[in-house]
DNA sequence: CTGAAAGCGCTTACAG
DNA sequence: CTGAAAGCGCTTACAG
């Protein structure tokens, strides 16, 4: 059992042969045997799996990619990794789909359509075998890419009613209306939202703001503050101080993302704003610190764990060529009362 | 000049044999017109280039990567997404590497060396162009793995005085030091070094933190509150009220990070302990919020960004095939005074 | 259950 | 400056 290579290659690489070669069978026979095809005696697959060992062999994937013509990659889209959120999905999405033999290729958005479309078409070229995108607002060319590929894509964080989309996430517009809800509930009437990057899915928490708000006759579309710019701390208190400043009988803030609302949070502090009795302070996702603020803040929890394991398993469906039903799963969200309201 | 593939395959895939039928020169003309080499007249570059875009041909990875026996994948490994530092890092990296054609394949380690290894193993069957590692604390394996595979790699967030290797940091020892140095400048004398993860670089911290303190007598190992969870606020604002308990005459806690010195702060605020009269308090790297905490945190700015692009530049001379001059690049550290000190 | 042939889509020498 | 041949390391039908 010699574990020379057949022939010298330039590359010192442990190719297949050289395992076939050492576990005595066929490069056909080896290759199935190492990916648990069940037409292998028993007997073979030990040894070629021994072989393997013994050799340090590591398939080589461009070779496998270009042979089958399909990939153990799945591809990522998010929009950033400085917010918390998408890391725990990216995490989440790891933990199911690493240790199933898949390998996770990250591409960052910036919420920019352009991007994407540009991350898409240099990922689809390595013939990924699933893909998961975040949310439903893309170009059409985009759109198109993702169809014509033939790729199975689960998309996150939204629901949506088109069978033909796969999904898991939850309503943005129903959380936004159930915080706002609370708000009217603790008595509060001028209720401001403060908005940064302005995504769909903020967006779409504006929207269930405005319809209870308009609901209960309490809309005023000067108290929408809303800031293209990426969301921070920073901005945050700016559009806290600049919005009190404005209309100093606002009586409570909704910042769509926690990181701005902790950011106001700590303004009021500096300001000497008593929170919440004389500003209700809400935020939205429940990330890391929110528990820690002074006071702690009231706030939305979003299930970007669950999503992320959700969406991986249903890829992992997709991917096995199984259809999925629903197609579209609905996680929920949580309201978290703490002391800023 | 017909567009319409040479012979039908199985895939739709649009392949180099399709550009250059439609551009009427052989394959390898128009796989070297593509690639910009420059033996190709200006004239067939140009129908090359009219007839790829015309076709949307996209190269495909695998077959490059195989044929190349390299591809144009950089690897980089770090320990944590969720800490923002990394984040910036992995965005300098790709600002750089990205628009000359890199593909960045990112791998989170967990600050655990086997799944450090594991990573390493798979992703090195990739023959990355190059490889971004953090520190230098890793396995033998994982030595061994980096340096057989001969893939070009820098080290990032440390120096080394080693010229086999090539690095980009700072001395965060030295950083430690100087932190230290100055809550003893401004009188303090029961200084804390609370700490969390405890890898490589904050034990590199705590060394240079006891230095200063042994220098000036009065370093007490008591005074060492070190916890091997992960970072956290929440945790930051344990290690405060724990260790304040065991030790009411401390006068300034120096957290190994930003997110436990923000949660120590709220903690400062919601005990009553006055920040930085009773007691100092300061972080490390500067992270997103620092500025906006109340008082606002003193830290160490860590040149992150400065380090990716640097590193990211090494790298590709390395990648070039082009010595390194020096082969450790110091980018140094910045104290940043903030009113919690 | 096992194997010989062909091919995935490129690029690397080697010629001219 | 351009091209025909060979091959990268696998897997997919197709046979037996």
């Amino acid at each position: 059992m010699s574990t020379s290579p057949r022939k010298s290659r330039s590359s010192g690489r442990v190719t297949l042969d050289d395992v076939a070669l050492s576990a005595g069978v066929s490069r056909i026979t080896a290759s199935r045997a190492l990916r648990g095809e069940r037409s292998v005696g028993a007997d073979l697959v030990t040894r070629v799996t021994l072989a393997a060992n013994a050799l340090g062999y590591v398939p080589d994937p461009a070779a496998r990619a270009l042979a089958s013509a399909r990939s153990h990659t799945v591809v990522v889209l998010v929009p950033l990794l400085s917010n918390n959120l998408f890391v725990d999905l990216l995490e989440a999405v790891h933990r199911v789909l690493h240790p199933l033999g898949y390998q996770i290729l990250i591409g960052v958005t910036h919420y920019q359509p352009h991007e994407e479309e540009e991350l898409l078409a240099s990922y689809l070229a390595h013939r990924p075998a699933g893909l998961l995108v975040t949310g439903f607002d893309r170009t059409p060319r985009c759109q198109a890419l993702i169809v014509q590929s033939g790729v199975p894509c689960v998309h996150l964080m939204e629901t949506s009613r088109d069978p033909s989309v796969h999904c898991v996430g939850f309503s943005q517009a129903d959380a936004g209306r159930a915080m706002t809800q609370h708000l009217l509930g603790t008595g509060r009437r001028r209720i401001a939202f403060a908005a940064a990057q302005l995504d769909p899915r903020v967006m779409q928490r504006l929207e269930g703001y405005r319809r209870s708000l308009k609901e209960s006759g309490c809309h005023d579309a000067a108290l929408e503050w809303l800031s293209p710019e990426p969301s921070s701390m920073a901005l945050g208190a700016q559009l806290l101080e600049s919005g009190m400043a404005a209309h100093p009988d606002v009586d409570a803030i909704f910042f769509c993302n926690d990181d701005l609302a902790q950011g106001g949070l700590l303004a009021a502090l500096r300001l000497g704003i008593q929170v919440p009795q004389r500003l209700a302070i809400a935020g939205f996702n429940d990330l890391a610190g929110s528990d820690q603020m002074w006071p702690p803040l009231t706030t939305v929890r979003t299930p970007r764990v669950e999503i992320g394991e959700s969406a991986a398993a249903m890829l992992l469906q997709l991917m096995r060529g199984e259809s999925v039903e629903p197609s579209s799963v609905d996680v929920g969200w949580q309201l978290v009362l703490r002391q800023s309201t």
